[in-house]
RNA sequence: GCCGCAUUCGUCUAGUGGUCCAGGACAUCUGCCUCUCACGCAGAAGAUCAUCAGUUCGACUCUGAUAUGCGGUACCA
């Protein structure tokens, strides 16, 4: 039975390479009729951040990821929270101790520091490790006796995990095949801190394997520690049921290299962060994909194909095709520039995919906000002829306004270009035509366009978009027929009355 | 600095030794449609497969160096 876990910390607002780790976590899980867990990994209190773990929980649910248990829906492996399971990590860091496979150390903070610097003075890195552990303050340095006198004393210590000598550590990735690193280069991570908590190491470990966790999917920068974890689960003798790694590659920002970050959003103009965030210390506020009026399935559809491809050349998938196709080995190992046309693009054809309903429904909402009222059917009517030229619910205002109020300007290169001198003459003729042929599509076409327009000779261009320019205020929209027949004979003649005058 | 990962059109990518003088999508450009703007449709342009060396009858595909980018190097995750 597969088992997967998404396992953020709960340090602010979910960025978007967060969402694609668990989105790929999720369609795996799907997938293999396996079970997808959200676990929350709040080992460090220090950087505790109040809402950050409703938003993901929300953020996710808005995108249609769902889990089989969790901190929000409970489960057979709980508590899902680190915190909350702070009790159960202690004894695993005491049976790494006397095993032999961690060590007491005391070194504060501060002498830690000043040791780097020193280093760092000499140009070298400072690494706590098999070749500098004897010089520091640890029970191997000082011998267990002399370790035991301190903690009785009440002496903050941690417990660091203690590397073998010289031996190759090999990973394998899912994504990667085999990543070998040798343990000499390979620092004494602290497993257990001094305020009694696990750092993300241990707890990680523990949890994974007390959760039955079968595959370990997440973000590359992880790739690094993957010995550590690894060489954890020897340590335990766990190694036997020790999941399966797939490193994930870095989204990363869209000019130039690095990693996406917020700035990368605000600066290109495209949200990084699912939903919109209000940062409860600074009150900044961060725009999200929702907010923007993304779709979801525009969100999760562009974030799937964002490193990985189905191998054909499908691009546009529901979250159950994605489910069907989704493949770990096709997943890529280099990182992937987020680009916002490609964005937009899948937000488009999604928003095509809305019912006229559903579009009319927004569009009826932009309508009520600026104080107007409209009947259904001629919100669908108008939702139905625009769709098309949307891709944001935003722009729906501005495209179709027109349907709703009359121009209360005129577009003043429009104008230059196609209201000539003599243009009253044939605006009022459009009147006339108006209120004496049927209100019917064909009809007003002949009477206009071959009665009037071709029998006299006349510019088709600058009289049509005259009279566009009269309804709209500028000439752009669908078919003029059609529009003149949706806004009403009235209204229309109303319109063209008022651009006379205030165009002639 | 050290360790690791990566490197195919502007971007996302296909490609698992001959079928590739490299295919698709987005973006770009052109044409068609047309009263306009979009949409749509059709087409074009765009990649010495990072560089160098090797293995091989043959390499985008395998190996090694170099370069570049990224990640890691915390009592953060």
């Amino acid at each position: 039975m597969v088992r997967v876990r998404f396992a953020p910390s709960p340090t602010g607002p979910l960025h978007i390479g967060g969402v694609r780790t668990a989105l790929y976590n999720y369609l795996f899980a799907r997938q293999q009729g396996g079970k997808m867990i959200l676990r929350i990994e709040d080992t460090d209190q220090t950087r505790f951040v109040p809402g950050a773990e409703q938003y993901i929980i929300e953020a996710l649910d808005w995108l249609g990821i769902q889990f089989d248990e969790g901190v929000h829906i409970g489960g057979p492996f709980g508590p899902y929270r680190q915190s909350d399971r702070k009790a159960l990590y202690r004894q695993y860091a005491d049976q790494l101790l006397a095993d032999g496979w961690a060590y007491y150390a005391f070194d504060r903070p501060e002498a830690l520091e000043a040791k780097r610097k020193e280093y760092e003075a000499q140009k070298k890195t400072f690494q706590y490790d098999c070749n500098t552990r004897s010089q520091m303050e640890n029970s191997l340095s000082l011998g267990m006796e002399e370790a035991q006198r301190r903690i009785d004393a009440g002496e903050p210590y941690v417990v660091r995990f203690r590397f073998p000598e010289n031996i190759d550590i090999t990973v394998h990735d899912l994504i990667r095949g085999d990543v070998t690193m040798n343990s000499r280069l390979l620092d004494d991570k602290v497993l257990f801190k001094s305020d009694g908590m696990p750092t993300y190491h241990l707890a990680n470990i523990v949890d994974d394997h007390l959760m039955e966790i079968t595959h370990v999917i997440r973000g590359e920068e992880w790739l690094p520690s993957a010995p550590l974890h690894v060489m954890l689960y020897r340590a335990f003798g766990w190694e036997s049921t020790m999941p399966q790694f797939a490193h994930l590659p870095l989204l990363l920002k869209p000019e130039g290299n690095g990693k996406l970050s917020k700035r990368d959003g605000d600066r290109l103009g495209f949200p990084v962060f699912p939903l919109e965030w209000h940062d409860p210390k600074s009150g900044e506020v961060s725009s999200g994909y929702r907010e923007q009026g993304y779709l979801p399935q525009a969100v999760v559809n562009m974030l799937a194909l964002l490193g990985w491809h189905p191998g054909t050349d499908q691009e546009l998938m529901s979250m159950d095709e994605l489910i069907r196709l989704f493949d770990i080995s096709h997943i890529s190992k280099n990182g992937a520039k987020f680009s916002l046309d490609k964005a937009k693009w899948f937000q488009h054809e999604y928003f095509q995919q809305l019912s006229d309903e559903q579009v009319a429904a927004l569009l009826e909402k932009e309508v009520l906000e600026r104080g107007i009222t409209a009947n259904h059917d001629y919100l669908q009517r108008v939702a139905a002829m625009m769709k098309e030229r949307i891709t944001f619910p935003s722009e729906l205002w501005d495209t179709c306004s027109y349907f709703f109020v009359a121009p209360t300007e005129y577009n003043e290169k429009d104008v230059a270009k196609r209201w000539t001198p003599d243009m009253h003459i044939h605006m009022q003729k459009v009147i006339d035509i108006l209120n004496t042929v049927p209100f019917e599509h064909d009809a007003i076409h002949h009477a206009l366009l071959d009665e009037y327009i071709a029998a006299n000779s006349l510019n088709t261009g600058k009289v049509m978009n005259s009279l566009r320019i009269a309804v709209v205020g500028r000439t752009v929209g669908p078919d003029m027929i059609t529009l003149i027949l949706t806004i009403g004979k009235q209204e229309t003649i109303r319109r063209v009355e008022r651009a006379i005058e205030k165009l002639s």
